[in-house]
DNA sequence: TACTTACCCGAGCGGAACACTCGGTTTATT
DNA sequence: AATAAACCGAGTGTTCCGCTCGGGTAAGTA
């Protein structure tokens, strides 16, 4: 389990999706518009977050994704364990004497207990609650418009990188990091 | 703060330091034997916590590092944030109109929010815990050796790629992520 | 039947950053 | 002087992120 942009995304996402869903299936192309996340890039995820069963997928016109489950039933951490997957394991597999005779693997307990607990942290995060605090931000959704209206208004995106690579929580100036 | 095995690596690190500097000054090659990382990469890594005052050096013969501050005063995050440096911003850095008309930021809200709590955690999680944790794992702390008897006992070890990048909470195949 | 919509999929690419090396300098002790 | 250790900066190979491209397939609409 990583945690970069990758699985910022995603919940951004899975949010809008939370968000939207009670109009029926939401469309990809509309998450990409209204999050600024290119479009291809959204159907990698989502291919992912569909294997994970996360979302359910209806094709053709009128169609687009709707959650799988409840949002309540939803943690951050399920979304993030989806995209960023297993990959593979790193130094010594499985074996326990990654380090020399006596001395054996202080690390590996170690950092599984702190894992387990950012994956208890990630995993007391629902999505549910998510949702609930964009709205009670104020956030209005809006009546879906008619396709064709929203096509013929929709201006041309010329395709800029919009996201840096691998920062997850490197937010922009606004919301650095700062232990004062 | 991106959450890497160079954070990973950095606790670790200051996890040996804090179970060994009783007696004295430790040196960074002593830790890069135990835990296998490269001396190296420990120099920049250490370079970045005496940068951030969370360790002191002292140069020379019998000299090498100490705990700048008490282990409980030092927090996993405060290690992480030293190590992964700010870099720059990503994305309408500081400005509120990264979308469209309208429908802004949403995103940062969200995540500044996500971010925050993950900072908490692991802001709650002291040096001094993590220390402890292994003393009560039964970990024995062997007296220093005489530098010349555990250099000469030393066996040759081969450069070979130990750990793979990028792939924090990736762990071995023993500790791979799994919600059952 | 065509046409469109939307999901689906895999290959590939530029670049960033990780994990690490190398060669050297400085400071202090023996 | 010799050694031990922290310091420093400039590299290097690899991985993988973020994203594009080009095509497919299923499901509605005409």
């Amino acid at each position: 389990m990583r945690l970069t942009t990758k699985g910022r995304f995603a919940v951004t996402a899975m949010i809008d999706l939370g968000l939207r869903q009670a109009g029926g299936p939401v469309t990809l192309a509309a998450i990409s518009q209204r999050q600024q996340i290119s479009l291809s890039y959204l159907e990698q995820l989502f291919g992912k977050l569909r294997r994970h069963e996360l979302v359910e997928s209806t094709r053709g016109p009128g169609g687009g994704y709707t959650l799988a489950r409840k949002a309540a039933d939803i943690t951050v951490a399920d979304i993030i364990v989806s995209v960023d997957e297993p990959i593979d394991a790193t130094q010594c597999g499985g074996k326990e004497n990654c380090l020399g005779e006596g001395n054996r693997c202080m690390t590996h307990d170690l950092w599984a207990s702190l894992n387990t607990r950012m994956v208890e942290f990630l995993d007391s995060v629902t999505l549910q609650k998510l949702v609930d605090e964009q709205l009670a931000k104020g956030l209005q959704i809006e009546d879906k418009p008619t396709v064709k209206r929203a096509i013929s208004a929709m201006p041309v995106t010329k395709p800029i990188r919009i996201n840096a690579p691998n920062s997850v929580f490197a937010l922009g100036n606004a919301f650095s990091i700062s232990k004062n």
